[in-house]
Parts: C-alpha cells; structure tokens; sequence
DNA sequence: GGCTAAGCGAGACGGTACGTCTAGTCTTGGA
DNA sequence: TCCAAGACTAGACGTACCGTCTCGCTTAGCC
C-alpha cells in the first residue's frame, strides 16, 4: 500500500501560505473561476506547485481557503447579542449583515458550490467552513423565539433555517432573478407567514 | 469579420445525435462528471469532434440534452389534471412525480446546475428546458389555490414556488442531509404552515 | 491490451516538423544538451508539446532527426568513387570528409551517444542513421583493397573500421585529448601498420 | 560574493558515506541508471539530501565513487609482475583480468560514460580514477615490448592503449554487437597484426 | 444524371493545465 | 556542529482535453 506521506505543519512557510492564498482570491475574482489554476495560483504567487498540492487537495480547497480568510478579517457579526423583542427584523438583520459580507463576491460563492458537485471532499469543507457557520444565527433566532412561544416548540430551527435560506440559494444557484436585500427581507416574511392564509 | 456559419438543421444526422446523447448520458451516469468530455463523447458515439461542436456550444448543453431527451421518453405528469381539493396532498403528488423521474440521477442534476455556475449559457439553457417547466405545475396548483382562497390572492406563486423548491435544491447542492420522499412532504407542510404560530 | 494509436504519417504537418527540429538542434547546439527538454523544443518552435510525442518517443529522438537531417543537408562525400590507387590516402580523405561535417557539433554527437547508453531505441536508431552509414565508405574501400591484394582476403572488412573508428571515437567520448585532422591520419597509419614490428 | 563553504571532511560522518555509496550502487544496478537520482539515494541510505550534496557535485560523481569501491574490493590484477614472454597472451591476460571486473557491470559502465558525456567534471573523474588506471597495465606491458624490441622504439604506448581499448569501448558504447572474451582476444590479434598484409 | 455544397468520421494541430517527479537550496530539531 | 528529515522554488515530465483545422467520404438538392 501506498503510504501517502503527510507532511508536517508545523514546518509550513506562512509566507507562502498567505502569498497563495491571495493569488487565489485574486485569480478567483479578478479572471474568474475558470481561469483559476494550480498552475496559475503558484505563478502569481511565485510558489512551486508542489507546495499548493502538499497542503490542498484540489484548486476548489485553495480558493474556498482563501475566500474564508477573507471574510474573517472582517469583523463578524454577533446576532445573538443584538437579538431584540422584534423575530422579524432580527433576522432581517442577521441576513443583511451575512449580505455585506459576500455581496461583492456571489460569483465565486456560487463557483465555489458549483465546484463542490464533482468534489465531495470540497462539498464537505465548504458546509462546515462556510455554509453551516452562517446559518447558525439563524437557527439560534429561531430557538430564542421557540423559548419565547413565538414559533411552535417542536418545529425544528434547522429546517427553518432551510426555509429561508433555500429560497437564497435557489436564486444564487439556480433562477435567473435579482437576488438582493429586498428579497432577503421577502424571505424572512414568507418563511415566517407561509403559503396558506390564517382560517 | 468572422461569419460563424450556422449550420442546417435539415441536413443534421439523426443517428448522430442519438448517438452523441446517449453516449454523453451514459459518461455521465457511469463514469461521474468529471469524466465526461467532447473527446470521450465522441470516442464512444464513434463521431467526429466537429459534429459535437457545430451542434453543441459546450459539454454541459450536449449532457442537459441528453438528459432532458431522457425525461421526456418517460409519461410526464399532468398535475393540473389531477388537481383535487386537498392542496397539500396535490403538492406532495406533483413533487413525488418529479421525484420519480429525476431519484436515480440526482448527481446528475446537481453536476449540471454547478456546471452551469460558470457557464452562463448552461445556466440559461438548464432554467428553460428544466428548471422552469418542473416548477410549473406547482406553480398552477397555487393559483387554484388562490382562486378557491386557500391561499391570499395577493402572494406570487413564483415565489411560493421558490419557497418550496428552495428547500430541496438547498439539499441537492449544499447540505449533507438526506433528500428523500419523507423530506418532499416536509417541505410541503412547512411551506404551507410558515415558521409563526397562529396567533 | 492497450492498443497504442499510431499516427497516420500522412497526415503529418511538414511545417510543424521542420520547426520542431530546427528548434532542436538549435536548442541543442546553443544552450548545450542539458538545456534540451521537450518542453523547450516545443516553445521555441511554437508547437504543442503532443505533436512531438505524437512522432518521436524521446527528445534524443528528436535531437538524433535533427542532426541527420542537417548533415544530409551538406553535399556527401562519394568515396568509393574517388577511390585511388593510394590505400592510405584514400582512407585519410574518408575521414576528413566526415570530420568536416560533424567537426564543429562533436559535443552534439557526443551527447547523442551519452543519452543512448540509457536509451535503447536511442542506440539503435543512432547506429542504423548516423554511425553505421557514416563507416561504410570505409569499409567499402577496405574491401576493394583486399581485392588489390593490400590487405590479406580474410579479415572482416567491419573489423578493420571498428580498428580505426575506435580510436577515434575513444577520443570522442572518452580520453580527454585532442581530436583533430592529424590524428585521423595517425589512426589511419597506425591501423595499417598494426603495433608489431615486421620481423 | 558567494563564498561556497568548504566542507571538513575531518568530520564525515563513515557510515554515511558508505550507506550512500551502498545505496547508489543498489539503485544503478538494479533499477537502471534513469532511475537514480540524489534523492533516491538519499532516501535508500536513511540519509538527508544535504549530506549528498555536501560531498559530492553530482549523481554520476556518487554512482563512480560507488563503482570505484566496489572494484576496489576485489583482489587486483598486477600484470606487470605476470609478464612472461608471450606479448599476445599477456594482453589477453591483461584484458581478461579487467574483464572478470567488469563483465557483470558494463552497462552501469556505459552509463557513466555517457552520463560524463554533458557533465565534464565527472568525465575528469572517470578518466582519473577509473579509465587511465585500467589501461596503465596495457601500457606498461607495450614498453616492456619496446624494450624487447617486439614493438617499435617510437611508437607511442598511450596510442597503441588507444588502438586497443578503441575497439572495445566503440562495443560497449556504440556498436551493437557482443563485446565478449573471444573479441578481446580478437582486439588484441587485430592490434599486433594491423591491416595491411606483410610486404 | 452529374455538380456542388453541405454533413460527417477521423484525427492532427497549437495550446493550457494537470498531477508527479527531481534538482538543488534552505530550515528545523535532535544527538 | 553535524546530520536526518523534509519544505521550499523551479521547472520538465508525459497525459488529457480543449476548440480549430484539414482531409476524404458520403449524401442532398439543384441544374
């Protein structure tokens, strides 16, 4: 058997690491994805290809590394914190704050899913770096309104997180429509009313 | 300037294209995406490059071809028809139907539509030929709906439809979860309730 | 079994070629043996890397068509025809013809044999095009010299250009001395005369 | 200025340096020359890439110095004292010995020639510690001859080497034809004689 | 019924990128 | 202080496909 060597991360260069991953981000959103390449993220970077491949597993791997970086410079939103008496605008809100942080990068967000069809180890990242985080304030929302009796205490807050944020990612993914804040607030006001009219 | 010639449709050779489609949706179905290329398709339908590329401007439109072409030797669904007064019920069937037809071929879906996420044209093609005409009947049954009051006459049955279908693309391409007959009638029922209690 | 394609050599670009191996030699005449890769060859003669692959199976092959078909460019030596009376003279003239073509590449010539110690389809192509032609004029007029009666009627005229290409070859390759016109002469003399004194 | 530090081979750690040497030599010979490289070796000898580097310039420059060991090791021919007064046999005899050295090595020995063939330093070395010491007996053996008066007083030892070994090393380079004990004897017989026939 | 203009199978072409390999240098940590 | 271990930049390897092109061939209308 082939004993795939692991390489130790205590002796990674971070020089590198950084270098690389800005090369990616910038590849990613100045060209677009499909001009994001291993061999052009090492060119830019100035960095052996050998280097990117010890320490990620596919192009997809790089680029959503880079990507989660960025955002986690900036600072981060604390919805919990701010949660007011008001279930409605406190998820408006957690929804705007995500919407400031990836409104200027949707193209590589949905690249990044896209990518993640044919690569289930990069699906498998991209859920638990990126996906899955965001949604937790959500889901937190939802649990603080259960406590409150606002929403029936045996729904279950994941499913409602993917209540809302299906119809998200439905437009970024799929509908040829307008995906902005106005619709982020349309969202939140079908979830929580729902299709059929109070008897 | 560059003339592109647009080729005759009456001249194209039938058994090609049988050729080509099933070919591409046998790559597809049995070797994964990522193995599908003009080349292998070609190879295996014992045809020409050039015959794929005046017909088709990309791998994704000759696989969305192929796998349209294949839902369509199947006996469509007529929900519309088949309309009672149980919405819900009517709901599930329409889903269940569309699921009968696309359950054994979810990776294929799902490569598409990431396929298309840097494929502008993909992405257009899969929303009219695919996308748009599955959600229609759900579409239709809301707007019975609304004629018999069930739902309010001022909600836009596309987004109803979005908040239904969002949830189960939402699984398709993004969450870890499993999207089975269970989670379709669950979909249902939380589109229809919405998050809030009644008061 | 795989069946490995081979090309239709009709098909082949007579441009492409001749770029491919002027580029060799020039590659390797000016940069020097180390300094050629495929890779190289193929950039500097504005050709994908594939059509090298596709008609020589190594860059010595590449580098081996190039340099015979630059010797064939020069006019060649017709020693037979020359042939005179004199044995000695004869011989001499042989080898300086052949010195006047390669004497300015002899450290491509060297390197073509070096890269054939590990290559054995590089051997034997360079034995069929390059050094067996190149010692048939010689033993050609060997032979007609056992005819005259110089040189006695059963030695093997290939043994007799193995005693004389030997030493100079050993040169070539190996002893760090001067290889040039005189010394040609005195491998033609003292194979003639052989090391034991006449008694 | 770069000034290149000098290692202190006071400090050369034997064991390394032998398990190198054991290594390389255990690579060329079993795997081939085109599968050694510095960092097989390295790998093979449990040894770092640096210790490789610090003693020696160059792969051909290890795998000599592994050969020149391993011939070391065995029991060495003196010819000079076996001289009886029999010129051809003791060349053969001379040959021979070299012969049973080597036999079961010469293609490691034609990869080092031509290895050295773009690399002039490990030509220098070749030359020096392997090529001129081997044909010193030869050598010695002519002047002996000299002195007898078998060969001629002007003739030049080193050349009359050359017209030996010539014919040998264009076998084990160039021609593709056996280079066995019969042809020794053959170079030798060829060399006394010379070509042209008794007048 | 011959002519010509497609479409077609085939595959060579100039390219880009892949993922692997090795070279030779540099860094770390243990002996 | 030396060394094993191995990460680093650099770049060639040989392969897979891309999308374009050129070849003969068949086949459809149009004269």
């Amino acid at each position: 058997m082939q004993a795939t060597r692991t390489p130790d991360p205590a002796r990674r260069n971070p020089d590198s690491t950084k270098a690389i991953l800005e090369a990616a981000l910038a590849l990613a959103r100045d060209e677009g994805w499909s001009k994001v390449s291993i061999e052009g993220i090492a060119a830019r970077a100035g960095v052996g290809k050998r280097t990117i491949y010890r320490w990620w597993p596919s192009k997809g791997a790089v680029v959503l590394d880079a990507y989660v970086s960025r955002l986690q410079e900036a600072p981060y939103m604390s919805p919990e914190a701010a949660a007011t008496d008001d279930l409605r605008a406190d998820l408006v809100r957690v929804l705007n704050d995500t919407w400031n942080m990836v409104s200027d990068s949707l193209p590589l967000l949905a690249a990044l899913i896209g990518e993640a069809q044919h690569d289930p180890d990069l699906a498998a990242r991209l859920w638990e770096r990126l996906i899955a985080p965001s949604s937790e304030p959500v889901q937190a929302r939802i649990r603080l309104a259960q406590d409150r009796g606002e929403i029936a205490p045996d729904a279950d807050p994941f499913r409602a997180a993917e209540l809302i944020y299906g119809q998200i990612y439905l437009r970024l993914l799929v509908t040829p429509k307008a995906l902005d804040e106005g619709f982020l607030e349309d969202c939140v006001d079908l979830s929580l009313r729902g299709l059929r009219v109070r008897p």
